[in-house]
DNA sequence: AGCACGCCGACT
DNA sequence: GTCGGCGTGCTC
């Protein structure tokens, strides 16, 4: 009998590929567990087994595997099931949702080594000078990477020079695996085995009395050991006989220590300083809890809409206690900005070592350990904390996914594919493990309360929050007004300056919203009205004044400031709007004794840029903090009392037909910073437009009018909710193969779907890194099914790429598009 | 996605 | 004349 595994390649193709097995595999593989095969010419990659089977492909020969890389299941059966609704829904190849969900580090890829034949016999005049180089080379190292040879020889194809060596039968070529996760080893001691009676101790210590930093090794080691009666760790043995690694080497040469590793995990719980009791709930989230439960009895999805700041926390952390208490493992999913220390340290005060955090400030080795943990179903992993990918960790018996920050956009994955949105896929991922679903905001999204309203979710609320401390007030601000009257001092309102002056007078805390980052957008000569372009992309320069530069935020490229007009040399020139950077110098000139600090991209850069800042205001060491959105997740400031937003109207005016709801949201959870304690908080909203209707909803908190106008504007134009849409982008670099590219596609997709084909339009920026860019927008009503809809997509996209002329126009699905 | 094969311009 | 550019096609 012949056997044969399907495996998925995590690679953009629809395919499973076949290898063969022999009989002795056939008893060790299983569903799963990872196999390393060789692909293409050379290469040897990473494959999941999908599925064993005894069908010989007839028309190609299967090649056999290269070895098994697991002795365990990796990947649960729920989990490739999981992975197979994601490729279907977001119109992905599940080899693309297999590279995203497990750990890189799991993920290996075979690398070409050049090794030196030893039993050629070289004539060296007959080597060329390149071929020379690399031969010699090889005599001092018998192995050596393609990269390296690059390198020697300054070249970028080498391939030329090695194929004549490998005629030459220098030189052969092999490919290696390397295992990437490698478990942390930590080094310990003991006394050799001829020295652990008492007399032969005491025997040592006399021999040694001439060697008196050895003898205090061996007394302080005795002592340890007495102690804890453990194997003492190399690092403490040193510490505490204050010796070098050298004295315990020598030691360890003449056999009177024996040395010994022993994994250890990377990611250890330090424990906290005293554990915490959970707070009893107020009436309101007591409430709120009930209702939870009650509509998880019905096994329904769950939000939970509780205002800034009513503590919301506190009702998840009552729920996940419940689901732990009876052995099952909890999800806690959050946007990847809220995912601050301040946050996990209180779930750990609370769960202590129970809590996993998983998310892309985790490098690849400590990812891997908490995938293990989960898979074992450890109880130190027993509740995880994450970012969306946190979804694709193998839990075995999930009984709770709560999905915090619900409405947060940044859960929708972007780039690369799988284009998921992790509040979507946890809702999945929940029913196939039979798990309750609780969803929680302060601002639903449009889409959840409106499942609420038909009656697919449960809904519970929280109004007040915590320690009923009152919502801030509000104030807008007329920007218009105060420029035309010349009352604007910068950027900065009469009203906004004199809030700053005096909630700093009173020593507490003020946050400034401006969602741009950089000095200013647009740097123009006021004399012929150039302004500096990015060559690659189809915006112009963000002037970032710290750095002195003119950047690009869409690509790489930067360039120093220059001083005079490019165009026409006039040496006038301006900036047009303004960014984080401008709000934080004009502060410095309108308050000069305040200590001002910024929050956006480029000063939180590094694994804990991030946390640098947020302590430094909590410590006070700030007065004023300029940022971005980065400010408005999850953050708690006990002494801010003031929040600015210096303009309102770049959310308002952004071509989509979202950025009403988002505008809205944002402003309210910005708002939700201040005054989080006794003290009612204060907010001014400056804006151009302060009767805009969003503002006024946002000032008087009326969300459930907010919802309201939203819904029945995007019933009127078939968008979501009520409607799906699919966004479909063309990308090349040659506009005009691009342009009809598009337009065919269009015209195909109008064929079977008539009305509800949008576009091609140009996005704002029509133009990143060189490529041209153009989306259609596919409407689906509710009475047409998905399925149908996409596989008439696929079927024109067959089409499509039977015309040679438009191939290399790339073609990117965007499913449940934000 | 890689990676090899194959055809055209800019340099020794 | 070669080197290296990237268009095209295939991968069990």
């Amino acid at each position: 009998m012949q056997y044969f595994i399907n495996v998925i390649l995590p690679i953009p193709i629809e395919k499973l590929f076949t290898y063969r097995i022999n009989e002795a595999a056939v008893n060790i593989i299983r569903p799963g567990m990872r196999v390393a095969v060789p692909f293409g010419k050379s290469k040897i990659y990473t494959a999941l087994v999908h599925d064993i089977h005894t069908t010989d492909p007839s028309v190609y020969e299967a090649k056999d595997i290269d070895q098994i890389l697991d002795d365990h299941p990796l990947v649960t059966r729920v989990q490739l099931k999981f992975w197979e609704w994601l490729s279907q829904y977001y119109m992905c190849s599940i080899g693309e949702v297999f590279r995203s969900a497990v750990p890189s580090a799991l993920l290996l890829e075979s690398e070409t080594l050049i090794v030196r034949n030893e039993k050629a016999i070289v004539e060296e005049n007959d080597l060329l000078d390149d071929e020379f180089m690399v031969f010699e080379a090889l005599q001092h190292q018998s192995i050596l990477r393609v990269q390296e040879i690059s390198e020697i020889l300054d070249k970028k194809n080498i391939i030329p020079v090695l194929n004549r060596l490998i005629q030459k039968n220098i030189v052969f070529l092999k490919e290696e695996v390397f295992e990437q996760y490698k478990p942390k080893l930590i080094r310990y001691v003991q006394l050799g085995k001829d020295y652990r009676t008492e007399e032969s101790l005491e025997a040592l210590l006399n021999s040694l009395t001439r060697a008196p930093k050895q003898s205090q090794v061996v007394l302080s080691l005795f002592q340890l050991q007495a102690q804890t009666k453990k194997p003492v760790k190399v690092k403490e043995l040193e510490k505490v006989s204050n010796s070098s690694s050298a004295v315990v080497k020598a030691l360890l040469d003449k056999g009177i220590l024996e040395e010994h590793f022993i994994r250890t995990d990377r990611v250890v719980y330090e424990g906290a300083q005293e554990n915490e009791q959970l707070k009893s709930l107020n009436e309101y989230q007591q409430d709120a809890l009930t209702r939870i439960k009650a509509s998880f009895q019905e096994d329904k999805v769950t939000l939970l809409h509780g205002v800034t700041s009513s503590g919301k926390t506190e009702v998840y952390v009552k729920l996940i206690e419940e689901y732990i208490n009876k052995g099952q493992q909890a999800l806690y999913l959050l946007p990847e900005i809220a995912l601050t220390t301040q946050l996990i340290a209180r779930l750990q005060a609370y769960f202590g070592e129970k809590v996993a955090v998983y998310h892309s400030k985790y490098n690849v080795q400590e990812r891997v350990e908490v995938w293990n943990n989960v898979l074992q179903d450890k109880a130190k992993a027993q509740i995880v904390i994450g970012a969306r990918s946190a979804l694709f960790l193998p839990f075995k018996d999930l009984g709770l996914v709560i999905v915090d920050e619900e409405h947060e956009s940044s859960f929708k994955q972007y780039d690369p594919a799988p284009r998921y949105h992790a509040r979507d896929a946890a809702i999945v991922l929940g029913n196939l493990h039979g798990s309750n679903i609780l969803l929680g905001s302060a601002t639903p999204s449009i889409e959840s309360l409106y499942n609420v309203k038909i009656g697919k979710y449960g809904y519970a609320k929280i109004e007040r929050r915590y320690g009923n401390v009152l919502m801030p007030d509000m104030e807008l601000v007329d920007i218009k007004e105060q420029s035309r009257k010349k009352r604007m001092k910068g950027h900065f309102s009469e009203r906004l300056m004199e809030e700053i002056a005096e909630t700093l007078d009173n020593g507490e805390q003020v946050i400034l919203f401006q969602n741009r980052r950089g000095f200013a957008p647009i740097l123009e000569c006021t004399t012929c009205g150039h302004a500096p372009q990015c060559p690659n992309c189809d915006v112009s320069l963000t002037y970032h004044r710290h750095r002195k530069q003119l950047r690009c935020h869409y690509c790489s490229y930067h360039i120093a400031l220059q001083t005079s007009c490019q165009a026409c040399g006039s040496t006038t020139l301006d900036t047009k709007g303004f960014g984080t950077e401008q709000v934080e110098q004009e502060l410095q000139t309108l308050f000069p004794k305040a200590n001002v600090g910024r929050m956006d991209l480029d000063t939180t850069r590094g694994k804990h840029g991030y946390e640098k800042i947020i302590s430094a205001f909590e410590q006070q060491e700030f007065d004023i903090l300029v940022g971005t959105q980065m400010l408005t997740k999850g953050l708690d400031f006990r002494n801010v009392n003031l929040v600015g937003i210096m303009n309102a109207d770049s959310l308002l005016n952004f071509p989509d037909y979202r950025a009403h709801e988002r505008s809205f949201q944002l402003l309210t959870q910005v708002a939700g910073r201040a005054g989080r304690t006794k003290k009612r908080g204060k907010v001014i909203i400056q804006s151009y437009n302060p009767n805009h209707r969003i503002l006024q909803q946002v000032t008087t908190n009326e969300y459930v009018e907010m919802f309201k106008e939203q819904l029945y504007e995007r019933e009127q134009f078939n968008y979501p909710p009520a409607n799906r849409i699919i966004k479909i982008t063309f990308k090349h670099k040659d506009y005009n193969k691009l342009n009809e590219a598009a337009e065919w596609f269009a015209k195909s997709l109008k064929n079977v779907f008539d009305k509800n084909v949008l576009g091609p339009e140009y996005p704002p920026v029509a133009r990143i890194r060189n490529q041209y860019i153009k989306n259609i927008i596919l409407k689906i009503g509710d009475n047409r099914s998905l399925v149908k809809t996409k596989n008439s997509i696929k079927r024109i996209e067959k089409s499509f790429n039977a015309i040679s002329y438009y191939r290399g126009v790339r073609v990117i699905y965007n499913v449940d598009h934000i």
